[in-house]
DNA sequence: ACCGCCTGCGGCAGATAGCCACAGTGGCAC
DNA sequence: GTGCCACTGTGGCTATCTGCCGCAGGCGGT
């Protein structure tokens, strides 16, 4: 019955909460740092197990906490997450000693299966199993869509500039999905 | 400067001679290998300090070979290469023990770069920082494919359903291809 | 006014998706 | 062995989507 205390360091104060949520819904204990020095306290303190940092931390680099953080807790499980992914960071990232590296936008479950990934500490009977759910293309899309679009205060050129994709492109397709409330609960 | 040996193992023919050329222009001393057995043997008899090592290799899967070659040859530095680079990939890649993990097209240069710097990665400040774009939808696309269907053991089939696509698409996406990660490459 | 950037809209050719079908394969049960 | 089932590769068809034009209008700065 070991509680799985998680550390979610990131800056989006939205999006650590919302991840924070899902994740202690699925059993974690979850603690959240908005940046370095409150990860470095917190993680003196509780000695978390897992960890997911954002890459992007403000003025800092995640990358240089992994090391810090494994050096406070060794077992510590580092799961890097960032909206702006790329193969150059991931494979820094994993030889800094991340676990693992996602893209944003992940759902919750996709999260709780690469912290849990190879794991036998982690008890079966204490984290919920995850429901093999991965996001359909649609949603994974239109979410992203919907991120820079945020990102670009709306707008929709430089948000088409920046998805690579023709800006009457990006209108047909807003245009199309209304609104898409929540589907499934949280992620 | 480097005299040193280098083992290009790749199953497309023209792409490794034309590297083999390039790098041995470089002051390399190249050996090839098309399959992994050959790859086994060249490395137990000449122990070559470098290696490019193609991630699709025929029906093997270049992952599996990191552990044996440096089995072999500790001292071994792995460079993957791979026409089809994602992200889920790059992370399994070091994990085995990759040096560096690179998407064709490469040039020469870039390969020297990776192979030689060894010690530069970690530590330095200039690290690889997170690209200011996000990515784009396409990428975003074919990196969430890509690590679905690892997770699915490359069972299309079953990768498709739970992406909520038609088999038959996401056929002809996997067989399309690859999309380059940085327009801008400084190589 | 002119310019630059944004937005919405229409049209068109070519790419792409979904869907059906068929053939071949390999595992498994009967 | 024979059938069953799931997977894979392939081709073809049509509907949809995409990229790329163009055009008109709005808004703010020079």
């Amino acid at each position: 019955m070991s509680d799985q205390q998680l550390l979610i360091i990131d800056d989006d104060a939205t999006f650590a909460r919302v991840l924070a949520r899902a994740m202690s819904s699925r059993g974690f204990e979850v603690i959240t740092a908005s940046n370095a020095d409150e990860a470095r306290a917190l993680t003196r303190r509780h000695q978390p197990r897992y960890c997911v940092l954002d890459l992007k931390l403000g003025e800092e680099n995640g990358l240089r906490l992994i090391p810090e953080l494994q050096a406070l807790v060794p077992e510590i499980r580092v799961l890097l997450l960032t909206g702006y992914a790329s193969i150059a960071t991931a494979v820094e990232a994993i030889k800094r000693g991340a676990h693992d590296y996602l893209a944003k936008p992940v759902d919750a479950d996709a999260v709780v299966r690469a912290l849990l990934d190879g794991d036998t500490h982690a008890g079966e009977d204490d984290v919920v199993d995850a429901p093999e759910a991965p996001l359909a293309l649609r949603r994974l899309e239109w979410e992203h869509i919907q991120r820079v679009l945020t990102e670009c205060d709306g707008n929709i050129s430089e948000t088409a500039r920046r998805l690579g994709m023709h800006r009457r492109t990006l209108q047909r397709k807003l245009s199309k999905h209304p609104v898409r409330e929540r589907p499934d609960g949280d992620d």
